[in-house]
DNA sequence: CATAAAAATTTTATGCTTGAAATATATTCG
DNA sequence: CGAATATATTTCAAGCATAAAATTTTTATG
């Protein structure tokens, strides 16, 4: 019902607003935001009493995983989209832990690179396997045919933050 | 390609995992969670901006929209899915703004119902036509054709997590 | 009725998150 | 060179979020 209400492609730029469109896409972003929320819920849990830690830790050591020589402080802010102060905050812990080393960059002493240690990288490999069963788990309801097809509609809506790597 | 990994009916139960399939679900979680944070951002922006409000509070006031007589404390942490604790604080400023009065239940003094004031509905009504708004333009990168599909497939990772009304 | 158990909420401790201000260093340009 | 500007990071204040402990009140049960 209400399909009379759907956009017509002639209407498009004539300024026009749909109606039931608008209310339909409000509804989808309600379900996202569900369905999000509700695998990172369990995904803190497992984190949690599995590991001892939390998400934004494991996105940290994830972002550090995949570059060896490590990223400085900015670099990491920006590939994880979180605030400097924020990232500081988080790298201090991991430090402390003796997950993450700091290391002076030369020839500039204002910024610092961030690595993961030995035993950073070894704790990262067992959660990263966790994880990723983790979500398989949780995403099982999901058609592996329609994978490719969600993505694709996902990167619309991602795709005017980032130039689209990853 | 790489379609002969695709799960074949005949596996279900065996045990036998399907890495291909694991890697697309982790890949797709990774884009549904990149394009959640990409609204929500843009989302906490505008409100911040617009009306020097947090996409929380909006939460909580668009719970008690939907019921005028209001809903004791349990109950909203229940509708948004968020820990007792943090309803309290939110309530908290929401009060001290004239936002929300809290309300005594009858026949037990444990609790308390909430309720948005007048000024809350008002002020909630020109947020939820914005908020509207808002997402229509972060969203119309999709397909309103695909609305329906996307929100079914959305249902079922949410669907373990409540009895799916709302 | 009295005590134990359950329920509703708040408090506490800890960590994540932001935006803005502060600090320190590097670079540019007159 | 030296002052202004830009860059890299940290600090700060406020709010969000959780889990666990504490508080208050109600309900159940012996």
């Amino acid at each position: 019902m209400s399909d009379k209400l759907a956009a017509q492609p002639g209407m498009t730029g004539t300024g026009i607003k749909d109606a039931a469109a608008s209310k339909a896409r409000l509804r989808l972003w309600l379900k996202l935001l569900k369905a999000t929320k509700h695998v990172e819920a369990e995904l803190r849990e497992n984190f949690r009493t599995g590991f001892d830690t939390t998400l934004p830790r494991f996105d940290v050591m994830a972002a550090l995983y995949r570059v060896e020589q490590g990223l400085k402080m900015s670099e990491l802010s920006s590939v994880l989209r979180v605030s400097n102060g924020n990232v500081t905050g988080i790298v201090d812990r991991l430090v402390d832990d003796g997950i993450l080393v700091r290391i002076p960059v030369d020839n500039d002493r204002r910024a610092t690179t961030v690595r993961l240690t030995k035993s950073g990288r070894e704790q990262f490999e067992a959660m990263a396997s966790s994880h990723e069963a983790w979500i398989d788990t949780l995403l099982d309801g999901i058609d592996v045919s329609e994978v490719q097809h969600l993505s694709e509609q996902l990167e619309c809506i991602a795709r005017k933050s980032t130039k689209g790597e990853d």
